[in-house]
DNA sequence: TTCGCGTGATGAACCGATTCACAGGGGACG
DNA sequence: CGTCCCCTGTGAATCGGTTCATCACGCGAA
């Protein structure tokens, strides 16, 4: 094994020595190969390869002023939702010869305006962001330096931040139009807090759906507000809705996580799904048309998200716009199965 | 909305003009406050802030020639596997004020190349990856000029590169062990093809743990080689298993989602779990204890994967070094239940 | 032979920061 | 009152590319 120790990097000018050539003319074969002749091209490619030269990206940017990096901040790499969304950013930015830079949040504005400092130092392009918070003017600022911005899975309150979303409150009243097809009159919603954007949206979506059903949302909906949006937090909240003396017919729950934990306390308490209880779910993570009694879920296009967030932020006229789509229900066996 | 129009950004000359002070006192400011009165530096504070001043990134990094950026390349970012090891990488990096830079190769040699060739050209300290072909020479190089590599889940072949893995013979060994511990004496073995590493190394780890257990792994394993490793292959694959005319009692599956198709297929033909067939996965994804049946499944530390990788890259002394992690079996009722 | 022109290469200015040798201005001390 | 030193602040060199005005050269036309 003959690891040279790490030499120098070569530079510009090294490679301009070895070629016996100006670094002018470097600079051209790599950029404007066709104003060099072939016999001093060859000779100068002939060095790169020697010296195995990798141009400097700091100081091509510094002086060229264009990059083709653009930055992403979501709440949580690890979380399903968002990893297809940037699957989706980096497909498109992809396209375009561009890169990305990824980060998570973890909520935590500080950590959310630190990567923002970061991306901006490094000149990207424009950010992504799936804001940690409500308050959006240190991205109106951003925006305002000339950096693009589109806000990711959250509508823009502005006319200024462009915008890639999802209709939580179509996604939830599909669920609930569902169910009231199938004959359920008195139903369980098991969501977050309100304070959460997503949780007031889909509670609003299954009222005003019961509403045009010509059912009293008041009547008709218990909402059960669980601590945790996980498996645990839906099997604690199903054992209240059991408990409820006019028990409803049928669930829907505010992730598929949810709706797991509310189909393993179903079978303790042996409750049939969906004859005893129809249980839907929302994201449509993978898993949800795998379990034993497969899911019934509102799929968001969540590749489609960062796909069209990516494709904003690439937009040559830089306008701004608001991009709203609508969910999908997938219908499964835990609501028109037999069991 | 006053959005002023995307004036040009400010740069450090623009804020001395304005503080009326020399350069090199801005950047004294910034990077070493205290060699500055406190006079002037509150005026160039003030102009600092006055101009949104960002420093530009490039600028500094081409001078100073540091940078506390890391790459990391995994086969594709909508894996939860690879996200969770991303998660761990990011982790360990903030820690250090570092970022990442996060891509996928999707398994494509071009494609890694790529983003290695984009990572260099930023002056990344180093980089991460899992490699999408056998072939190592290109890091081997990237090695040499001066980069920190660290092979991820891939135990490096040279001692100049380093590497983080995981040991794939000891989680098929274990959970062979628990099947054999528990009275099974005729396995099946759903398996990916060997040119996949974890596949064959999971299937020496089978061979060797019956071998120990003085089984004839010819004798008492059927190995059977399903074409994708999803719920379908599992599907598949377990059917041919049930076909068998000396069935076996326990499977094996290489993957969560495999053991997901199994547990199907074993539900639509009626086979109890664990009494009439016992099932264990591979990777203990989130749902594997939330399933109907909860799964027994070997959870590989993806988290402290990533976390270590990162360590390593980070290292002040540059060693290298090859970090092998022990999986864990976690048992649950897909092998112990009374099912 | 001279002039004009196109091709190909040159070299210096420039991007925006960091860094360092050095200058000016007090204050302490003899 | 003169020295020396410390404290601040200055300004120029520098990093490694890109870009552009300029120049050398060769060749065909006049």
């Amino acid at each position: 094994m003959t690891t040279t120790a790490p030499r120098r990097r070569a530079s510009i000018s090294d490679v301009a020595r070895l070629a016996r050539v100006s670094v002018g003319t470097v600079s051209n074969v790599l950029n404007r190969p066709d104003r060099v002749s072939p016999a001093t091209r060859e000779r100068v490619v002939a060095a790169i390869d020697e010296l195995e030269f990798v141009p400097n990206g700091s100081a091509r940017q510094l002086r060229a002023g264009t990059i083709t990096t653009a930055g992403a901040i979501v709440l949580d790499v690890a979380n399903p939702f968002f990893t297809d969304v940037a699957r989706g950013i980096e497909d498109r930015l992809d396209e375009a010869g561009y890169t990305l830079m990824l980060a998570s949040s973890d909520e935590e504005p500080e950590r959310e305006a630190r990567y923002l400092r970061l991306f901006e130092e490094h000149g990207v392009q424009g950010v992504m962001v799936v804001p940690a918070t409500d308050e959006l003017d240190h991205l109106e600022s951003l925006r305002a330096r000339g950096l693009r911005v589109v806000l990711l899975d959250r509508p823009s309150p502005s006319d200024t931040l462009s915008s890639v979303a999802v209709d939580d409150r179509a996604g939830a009243a599909a669920a609930t139009q569902h169910l009231v097809g199938l004959g359920h009159e008195r139903l369980a919603f098991l969501n977050g807090p309100h304070s959460i954007r997503q949780c007031a949206d889909r509670s609003d979506g299954i009222r005003s759906a019961l509403a045009a059903a010509d059912m009293d949302p008041d009547e008709a909906l218990v909402e059960v507000t669980i601590r945790s949006l996980n498996a645990d937090g839906g099997q604690a909240g199903t054992q209240r809705v059991l408990a409820l003396e006019d028990r409803p017919t049928a669930m829907v729950c505010v992730n598929d996580l949810t709706a797991l934990g509310a189909l393993r306390s179903l079978r303790i308490a042996g409750v049939p799904v969906p004859s005893g209880m129809a249980v839907v779910g929302y994201d449509d993570v993978a898993f949800a048309g795998e379990l034993a009694t497969p899911l019934t879920s509102v799929r968001q296009p969540t590749h489609q998200l960062g796909y069209r967030a990516a494709d904003l932020l690439l937009d040559a006229d830089d306008t701004v716009a608001h991009v709203t789509f609508q969910p999908e229900l997938v219908v499964r066996e835990s609501t028109t199965g037999v069991g």
